[in-house]
DNA sequence: ACCACACCGTACCGTACGGTACGGACGTGT
DNA sequence: ACACGTCCGTACCGTACGGTACGGTGTGGT
């Protein structure tokens, strides 16, 4: 029922669904910021009228709210399936979620999602689950290899910075390729030799 | 003559000065992101009405250009006060600024100015110097300290990357101490000594 | 004393936005 | 065929905001 509902939309006709409201706004909210995301907007790019928006949603709370919820639901998902790599070799883990976080187009919506947050708590709340989460993903990675509490602390606290920083760096710093990721890895999972005096 | 305004000003009396306006501007844009930066509710904060706003400034495009160039000029005396810290050995040089950059409050005007980068072309600009310049300085305290060019290259990444990180990371991940950035500064100035299989 | 200018207040306008009230079209079950 | 609920269009309101026009006030120079 709903997928016919969505698809006669996405075809033009028919009539809107809550998740058609939600995904237009995420989208927006991702492409222009907080500030673009206004009902007036809305409706002209969904080719309806405010009657059909204050229909669906009490106000525009009421929608920001039910995209935060969306957002996080898909965002407990994603966590899960990172989680679910538990059986996989502990540096594999490590590049694999290297890889997916430079590859991968999530780190837009990460971007446009954490300064949302800075007016919204549930997002807010979110966003320090999700990296709470992938930092302790990473540091169970690193004692998994033998490294004290301490050094993998550190080490999964540098790559998960790095990570967020990565997402919300200017395009002005070169791109890392598969190779510098696995330079990388390597080097997060390399004893210290020697210290210099 | 300019500074006796601004005394003036301070204590709640006498006539504004353009940096009285920017200095308030930018107090908002760091606080409360840059939706709040409004003509009215600046007159509010400042004591004054819109009058006195149109007559410092042509419209709010030139208040916003005032208050990137100011901070685009107080970034470039930071970074070159950063450059002059060539005559320190190069693990000191990166150690202060990564301490800089964990203990300063630099990290809460990095992350206003980094979303309003989104929208103006010119603060993109200036923090893209800003992440070349400081990547580039850490880049070569790596290779005097003998790193090759891709080894010191990727490291400086991820540095840099982390430092940005840490600036827009809520605050659920623990926040480095003393100790961590001396270990962080050992282990990115460590050779790698063995690759596991 | 007078004038000129920097600085600001007052009043006003157009617009964009969030929100409301109400009616009409359309399908669905009986 | 009838009633009912879903979904949306139309018209309207209040407010907040950016911007303009113009008059007033204080201060320094001559």
């Amino acid at each position: 029922m709903t997928s016919e509902t969505v698809q006669r939309r996405a075809t033009g006709a028919g009539r809107l669904s809550t998740q058609d409201w939600t995904t237009r706004a995420l989208q927006l909210l991702v492409d222009e910021g907080v500030g673009a995301v206004k009902v007036a907007r809305l409706c002209r790019e969904l080719g309806v009228t405010k009657g059909s928006f204050y229909w669906h949603f009490h106000d525009l709370e009421a929608l920001k709210k039910a995209v935060a919820d969306r957002w996080c639901a898909e965002t407990r998902v994603a966590l899960s399936e990172m989680a679910s790599l538990g059986d996989l070799p502990p540096l594999e883990r490590i590049r694999i979620m290297a890889t997916q976080l430079v590859d991968d187009r999530s780190w837009s919506v990460e971007r446009a999602l954490r300064d949302w947050a800075r007016s919204d708590e549930q997002v807010a709340a979110t966003i320090a689950d999700s990296e709470q989460h992938v930092f302790g993903l990473v540091q169970d990675a690193l004692e998994q290899l033998g490294h004290d509490s301490r050094s993998a602390r550190m080490r999964a606290g540098l790559l998960t910075y790095a990570g967020i920083g990565f997402a919300h760096g200017q395009q002005s710093l070169p791109k890392p390729t598969l190779e510098d990721i696995d330079d990388l890895v390597n080097f997060l999972s390399s004893e210290i030799e020697a210290r210099r005096p």
